[in-house]
DNA sequence: CGCCAACTTGATGGCTGTCAAGTCAGGTGG
DNA sequence: CCACCTGACTTGACAGCCATCAAGTTGGCG
């Protein structure tokens, strides 16, 4: 199992006890089911607090992080919340949607460099040099906490809580990134797949939803980018994935059959 | 050009100023030239420090951050500063030397995700879990600086400058791995090598060493590992590099004859 | 001096990219 | 309501890059 999978899985579990959603993935709904107090949208009635920055903190605590996070903010399917080169000044959580990060080379080519669901963490890549390295963009209608990154430095300096648990997720993007690396470097086609689709059952599940069934928010395209293929191999690993029986797949909408099957894929397909 | 690469040298420069080494690199010397006073090792006396954690803090400043980094530590080469598994306490900045990460699979396949030289800061990986998710191996003798990392986040709470100094370390490990996934997920074998060249070189000049000659402190098969290729198509695209006159290649000596004839490879390789 | 790890180079094969044609689903306009 | 159009996807044929397998070479070290 790759380095990423395994451990975003466990960062997942360890935030997911408190919450629970409808058993079975509406497949065109929003990821959170949505209820009348979250339209308020303040972090102490946030049904994300578990997965989001809040993580840790005492009622009073998480009050104060309520005045520091300004405005929300809508992103329309297909909009940038961000674009590389733009001067950064705030990270945002997503609260509602679906989201996808890339990098453009001059000459046109372009990487994918991660796929964000509600709950994470957007922006920090713009810290290092007060500038944003890459583009965020919307895969459906979605809406963003804006957190300025400066008040939240200084909140971090008086609540070592919250302090802790920032560098916490920087470090898990790290992590992650090191597991999509892993994938890149060291997997063929097939595994890849694999363990990206085992990677998106984990977090929808901590997030309250089926593991077995959901909807793709990304075109083939953009998951081949993603995973340094060509979206024809995509289509072909999807398909033959299907005639092994793993799962079934009818355009985006995907149902795993056999999560133990796929697993396997990862673990026993490397060279002899 | 890649991603990391161009950033990697902007944040090289940011701090290249006051740096000035021998104009020559010497091949077996350590990387950072030994003078008397560098032997008592205090951040307040390192010839590093606008390249590491004391970037930007006042003289004060950087007397407190003395206090905190303990203790030193040498690693010969071939040993472990950490591995995957282990308790994390502490970061480490690399006072002298040349160290590797990489990240290890069940199944045997292991992906290097990065190779670290002096004044650069390892161990973050592990704040997400408070474990280390990766090894990190000397690849010459080396010194360290341990840091621990519940003494740093309680100085960062004091020193805003320290703290915002540090966010951008684990923001520019971010946009480092965005690079990386960028060159591996896009780019041909000849492509990755003369990108990984340019960065080390880029490096190196940061360091106050000779951007055109160097030693490699690692191997083929650990190159081939960062970079997603077998050792053999490493060692390939290496005599093709020498064919062509782009370098000369002796074992580990490298010497960079026409830097911007691999930056074209770079920038125009792309497919029609 | 001899051993061994690291490296180089050649021959071959397979995975995945490329090119091309065709299908499907959803949205628009007549 | 239906035909059409477009973007997304699927599938096939072929080719090329890189992995694999296999010798052979070099340099360092005991």
């Amino acid at each position: 199992m790759s380095g990423e999978f395994q451990r975003c899985r466990n960062a997942g579990q360890e935030a997911l006890t408190q919450i629970k959603g409808p058993a079975e993935s509406m497949p065109h709904q929003n990821v959170i089911p949505l209820t009348l107090t979250s339209l308020k949208a303040a972090c102490s009635q946030c049904n994300l607090r578990e997965l989001c920055l809040p993580f840790g903190l005492s009622e009073k605590e998480v009050v104060k992080l309520d005045k520091l996070v300004g405005a929300r903010r809508r992103i329309k399917r297909g909009q940038h919340l961000y674009r590389a080169g733009e001067v950064f000044e705030a990270i945002y959580a997503i609260k509602t949607g679906f989201f996808k990060t890339d990098v453009l080379l001059e000459d046109g080519r372009d990487q994918v460099t991660g796929f964000q669901m509600a709950g994470e963490i957007l922006g920090m890549d713009g810290i290092s040099s007060e500038t944003h390295s890459c583009n965020a963009v919307a895969l459906e209608d979605s809406e963003v906490c804006v957190i300025p990154f400066s008040l939240l430095e200084g909140l971090s300096r008086e609540i070592q809580t919250l302090q802790h648990h920032f560098h916490k997720v920087m470090s898990r993007e790290i992590v992650r990134d090191h597991g999509v690396m892993m994938l890149l470097g060291t997997m063929r086609a097939e595994e890849r797949l694999a363990a990206f689709l085992l990677n998106l059952s984990q977090r929808f599940t901590a997030r309250g939803y089926s593991p077995q069934e959901f909807h793709l928010r990304m075109t083939r395209e953009e998951i081949g980018s993603y995973l340094g293929l060509k979206l024809e191999t995509v289509s072909r690993a999807f398909s033959r994935f299907q005639e092994e029986g793993f799962i079934s797949v009818q355009q985006k909408h995907i149902r795993i059959l056999d999560i133990a099957g796929l697993k396997e894929l990862l673990t026993h397909q490397a060279a002899p």
